[in-house]
DNA sequence: AATAGCTAGGTGGTCTGACCAATTAGGAAG
DNA sequence: CTTCCTAATTGGTCAGACCACCTAGCTATT
């Protein structure tokens, strides 16, 4: 009839709840560690193991001398944890690049609305810097994404396209480029899944 | 040119180091956390801090009396706690939910070679076990992710269908399941997209 | 009066020691 | 040999003590 859950479980729901209740939004403050222990009937010491725990998953930031603070829910630092997690766990190269030019492939759709012409030019622009193949095409890429305005699938990408750097393997070619900013310019979303799908799978 | 590094901090890689160095696996038993102590030079508490966030993350489990396990592991806890934070902002639970329905629409696309006469009674015995919507839907595109054969992709899906299950709208309906089948049946590729681009976004 | 500098209080970071609760192993009693 | 009890070990929790850091507000100097 003891208590079998653990304080510092208690006080992960309790702080949950407190954050809901009071509606705190990113960046706020939250109670001192000492005052979160007094309100909720716990040790410093629980207190604290649940803060870190919340902190591991990105979900809050402290700062010694000032306190501890909501954080952007737009870290997302869950899906770098998880993805990393995932790609960690043997799997093949195929697979990395496959699923990297879904994503890729999905960006572009969702982004073709926004797509005007400042902002193709910006594309061009990236295009036409001189850099190495994988800096053109992730500068590329990350306009697409942000205009996408889905930071979800782009954190996602971002994990990808990292652990695909080390794989080597390039299948993309400057013609990918022109085409696609071609299909921008005409907005053609019908010729996206076939630009794509002619990319060769070496 | 002090520590900048938090102690609980150092003390989780060195956890995971050693996890490595002595190839433990699930179910294998951590030393105590006052031999860590001792062997990491730190406090009991900080040793505990680590420990309660790798506990967050699933990654191991505590018995009182008997000591500290390494476990399979399982999402679950991560991505409950985890929704009630993050999917308090209205447009996450937007992305997530367009993210995770892009990655089943490709994956549909990637199974259909697979999709023999065989797979697809498969698919429709699935859909009349009397099952809730989440449950079905969950062993429906379990089996197609199977047959897309992409590991990666399926684990992503999966995340986010758990994350899924914490928000209240589900924009699937019977009729959808249904001209899937038949796409498979006719083997009609260039179906797909209008099928899942026609789905409604609540 | 304006500014530079210092001080006190609050906050997180860490350690220590104490005690409780659960489990287990080993010895004592039958 | 079996049963039972005790002691040791382990995680769970709390309290208190420092330290490092930051900030606001006061003080003293210009």
């Amino acid at each position: 009839m003891s208590t079998k859950v653990k304080v510092y479980e208690e006080v992960l729901k309790q702080i949950q709840t407190l954050i809901y209740n009071k509606k705190l939004s990113p960046g706020d403050r939250l109670p001192s560690e000492r005052e979160l222990a007094e309100q909720l009937n716990a040790g410093r010491s629980s207190v604290r193991e649940a803060l870190r725990a919340i902190e591991l998953l990105g979900l809050i930031e402290t700062r010694r001398g000032e306190g501890t603070f909501l954080r952007t829910y737009r870290t997302y630092h869950l899906v770098e944890l998880l993805a990393s997690f995932i790609l960690q766990e043997p799997k093949s190269k195929q697979e990395i690049l496959l699923s990297k030019r879904i994503l890729e492939k999905e960006a572009v759709k969702l982004a073709i609305q926004s797509m005007d012409q400042k902002n193709i030019e910006g594309l061009q622009t990236v295009l036409h810097q001189e850099q190495n193949q994988q800096q053109k095409h992730y500068a590329f890429f990350s306009i697409i994404f942000s205009l996408a305005d889905n930071y979800l699938l782009q954190k996602i990408w971002e994990v990808m396209e990292q652990f695909s750097h080390t794989i080597n393997e390039y299948d993309y070619n400057d013609e990918f480029y022109h085409k696609l900013l071609i299909i921008y310019k005409n907005q053609q979303l019908e010729n996206i899944e076939d630009l794509f799908n002619n990319l060769s799978l070496n």
